[in-house]
RNA sequence: GUGAAAGUAGCUCAACUUGGUAGAGCACUUGAUUGUGGUUCAAGUCGUUGCGGGUUCAAAUCCCGUCUUUCACCCCA
């Protein structure tokens, strides 16, 4: 295939059953985030590149390698690699009284320009909430308890939330010194990529995967014992109140998240899929300053690619992605019944039923595009019906079929339609 | 950014090793039934073998490049 008939590397069109299941998840998250007093906010898919590397970090992977730049008219821009730096943007420009106590939610396209793999493309998308509300363990608990309430209704279970914490911004030159310090010793035994990760990012180093690397960690003080001593009641008292909640949680004190705007409380939740794309969702209480103003909040960011992958692997996706049939079919045999046909769909949608018709062609085929379509009933007229004024009306379930009086049509498929499954909540695009 | 595998009809795949007219199933169209779909039977359509170049009398097949997909790193949701 071509560029001209291929979508770009990592980004792919989602139709059919996929975007069934995808309007159905979208709506679904809208009703839990509403209920925990969430509103949606839509911030644009671009904004100006000092947005993102202010508030994520300008040594980070994400804005170092990942973001798509661009300048036109001497300015850089960028489209955005993830949701909260929009949101903050939007919340910098208002005045304290707006923003205290927001609680937004969000939903839509993010870009990372990074090699796309299983669960990982590059334009992908995050469903995700940022509370404002003054910091306390018990929001960041709150917040938790969404992110898992949405995620069960989804239908998705086996999951699990590593909790972790980064400590209090005071405590992160210190605790990475402290790290750097006891890693010191040992530096022989690391991988290559270890040894470079103590001068760049030292904390990555506990999330290594290679078994030597490993070891040399399990054999550190935690992280938390170089932090200070509100930064651990902090998370204490976020675990406390998720037991009350009845959340469950494990306390993982090798959890790292990259990007710098975070402190105190942050987490990962993992589901069972497989792959190496296991992190289905993320989260964790940040501080960024934008201009004149410092936010404090907590949010987190779910992969909806992921979560679409781990419900057809429970094998729930079937379910949310079958196609609602049509109401009816119309099947026209003559100019004049297909003319009355053209004109009886017209009141039929404006009644509210979902109906089709071929511009022509042989009773049999017209039935047969009746009958692929999936349309619960065909309406049958021809030459014969016309002059009667009556129409056949044939379940194509059944194969039973009866005659009405022109006059009864609409009225008997409102009824008929009525009593079958009721036509599927509408949704929006995001 | 690093390392590896793959791409053939609308879909799932065969033919590639050892170069010699590109095939099957499903799907689709039509007919059996001149006004009734699904099942059955019969016939038919379906391709610039991802794209571009090279080697050769001859390339889906061998070689090079490129695009895309997938997998593992890196990183992240």
């Amino acid at each position: 295939m071509s560029t001209l008939t291929q979508p770009i590397q990592g980004m792919s069109d989602i139709t059919g059953a996929e975007v069934r299941l995808w309007r159905w998840m979208e709506e679904t998250a809208r009703g839990v985030m509403t209920r925990y007093g969430f509103e949606e906010l839509r911030t644009p898919l671009m904004e100006h590149e000092s947005v993102f590397v202010r508030s994520i970090g300008d040594t980070t992977d994400v804005v170092q390698k990942e973001m798509y730049v661009f300048e036109k008219g001497g300015r850089r821009y960028c489209l955005r690699p993830e949701g909260t730096a929009g949101v903050m943007r939007h919340a910098a420009g208002l005045g304290p009284q707006e923003t205290d106590g927001a609680r937004w939610f969000y939903l839509g396209p993010m870009f990372r320009c990074e090699r796309p793999q299983a669960g990982r493309k590059r334009q992908f998308h995050q469903c995700g909430v940022e509370c404002l509300e003054a910091p306390s363990p018990v929001v960041d608990a709150e917040i938790l308890a969404l992110q898992m309430d949405l995620l069960q209704a989804w239908g998705l279970k086996n999951l699990a939330i590593h909790l972790n914490t980064r400590g209090a911004a005071a405590d992160h030159a210190p605790a990475a010194a402290a790290l750097r310090a006891a890693l010191a010793p040992h530096e022989a035994e690391l991988c290559e990529d270890c040894r470079r990760r103590i001068g760049q990012n030292v904390l990555r180093v506990l999330d290594c995967k290679n078994e030597p690397c490993k070891a040399v960690v399990a054999g550190l003080p935690a992280l938390t014992s170089f932090m200070s001593q509100e930064s651990r009641d902090y998370l204490d008292a976020v675990a406390s109140h998720l037991s009350v909640m009845g959340v469950p949680y494990m306390i993982d004190p090798l959890l790292v998240r990259g990007l710098d705007y975070y402190e105190h409380t942050i987490w990962e939740i993992v589901g069972t899929a497989a792959g190496s794309q296991s992190a289905l969702a993320g989260g964790g209480r940040y501080r960024i300053r934008l201009g004149e103003r410092e936010l404090c909040g907590v949010g987190f960011a779910i992969g909806m690619e992921r979560v679409a992958a781990a419900l057809e692997e429970a094998g729930l996706a079937a379910a949310h992605g079958a196609a609602v049939p049509l109401d009816l079919w119309l099947v026209g045999l003559g100019d004049a019944a297909r003319e009355a046909n053209l004109a009886l769909m017209r009141s039929l949608r404006a009644a509210g039923l979902s109906c089709r018709m071929a511009p022509g062609g042989s009773m049999k085929s017209q039935m047969r595009a009746a009958n692929k379509s999936g349309a619960r009933f065909a309406l049958i007229r021809g030459e014969d019906e016309l002059a009667a004024g009556t129409a056949n009306l044939k379940n194509l379930a059944t194969g039973e079929q009866e005659t009405l009086k022109t006059e009864a049509i609409e009225q008997r498929i409102q009824a008929i339609s009525a009593a079958a499954a009721p036509t599927a909540a509408s949704g929006e695009p995001t």
